[in-house]
DNA sequence: TCTTTTCCTGACCGTATGGTCAAGTGAAGC
DNA sequence: GCTTCACTTGACCATACGGTCAGGAAAAGA
């Protein structure tokens, strides 16, 4: 931005135009779709010629790809909350935190990826087949321990997460339509704090664990 | 289908190509999005030469237009129950029963809307700022009583709405990742009953009102 | 300084898309 | 039977898209 005219060194320029285009790509995907999606509209918003993005990313699926699975990362990080928690209070509480932060921090990162999913996760299946599976499976497991422990009510682990995940991506998917009932207004910081402690709330009652 | 070679009224035809073409457009525009929707896949899959949509529909932008004010006036019927319920249990209980049942039934239709909302409502936008909006306070302001006379807890009810929509929309929209995550089976009609409990269970203890 | 390697980009290409149209078909109304 | 009007459709068009390429600029290495 606000750069001085130095040269840039050869790593330097090629870590900063993939950031670049990564950026400018996850918004236009997120706005258009892929279908929707043009090279011209994300070399545009990158502020770079066409041609240069086939120089760092071959096709344009490589680079939807390459978005979609940066969004995939930051939420398996997200999900670390999970571990380090003693019990469902600490562990749902810090996770719904965690994940209304991502849902506001980076909500076109949470379009591209439910909207990979709803087309059929095509170029992202093995994704849920392995790794979300695996980490599910486990989250799953530790729900029951606790459930065995008498630490919360008996809910079916599973449609618990999907509800963590629907509630908490929901803000992003279709913060279009809360932004419109609020008044044409985004959530201001106290409206999201407010936000993220009715789900807790919600939530944590839900499981009997409040 | 086994039609027998009857022939067929005038009114018979518009009727059936219209009805024939959404169903074909909205799987298209659910499974591809807008963007990566064509009209030559809309007419394959409705069995018709794509000049036929173009008589029936005049632009792409049309016709999905129509797809996606048909889900919404689906919803906004299934709201009903809210009215004629007397107490918070029964309202949220038939509501989260209808739009389960409505992901199941019209899963893509769901998508279409998704889709809509995340790419900024460009076609909807005003039912937004109108029939929704103005459902929506009153809504609210029904749930507000019921806090006021002690019926649930104290929930900010735009929350709730927000929780009541995405955890349902959720088992259509992600509907492909719920699959993987069930061993690659679609929900079997004793899972769908079980989510839908769960879901039940889960915000009603929330709301403090089971 | 000279060579090599990376980076950059305007011009170009084949294809697929949304949409048009004019010519045809056949049921409705007289 | 004859006219009218809704319906049907293959062929066509302009445009826009993803992707290519050759050749130039500039940094790295010698």
């Amino acid at each position: 931005m606000a750069e001085p005219a130095r040269p840039l060194r050869r790593n330097e320029i090629r870590q900063q135009n993939e950031t670049l285009i990564l950026q400018a790509a996850e918004t236009v995907f997120a706005e258009a779709g892929f279908g929707g999606a043009t090279m011209q509209l994300i070399a545009d918003m990158a502020g770079l010629p066409k041609a240069n993005l086939h120089y760092y990313f071959a096709t344009k699926e490589d680079l939807y790809r390459r978005v979609v699975q940066n969004i995939f990362e930051i939420w398996l990080h997200a999900a670390d909350c999970f571990d380090n928690a003693a019990g469902p209070v600490e562990a749902i509480g810090a996770y719904v935190e965690a994940k209304m932060e991502i849902s506001r921090r980076h909500p076109n990162g949470s379009k591209v990826w439910a909207s990979e999913v709803m087309h059929g996760a095509p170029v992202i299946q093995d994704y849920l087949e392995t790794t979300l599976r695996d980490w599910t499976a486990g989250r799953a497991a530790l729900i029951q321990n606790w459930i065995d422990e008498g630490k919360m009510a008996p809910v079916d682990p599973q449609h618990l997460l999907y509800m963590l995940w629907a509630t908490t991506q929901h803000y992003a998917d279709f913060g279009h339509q809360i932004e419109t009932l609020n008044g044409g207004r985004p959530l201001s910081d106290a409206e999201w704090r407010a936000a993220t402690d009715s789900v807790k709330a919600i939530l944590l009652r839900g499981i009997g664990a409040a």
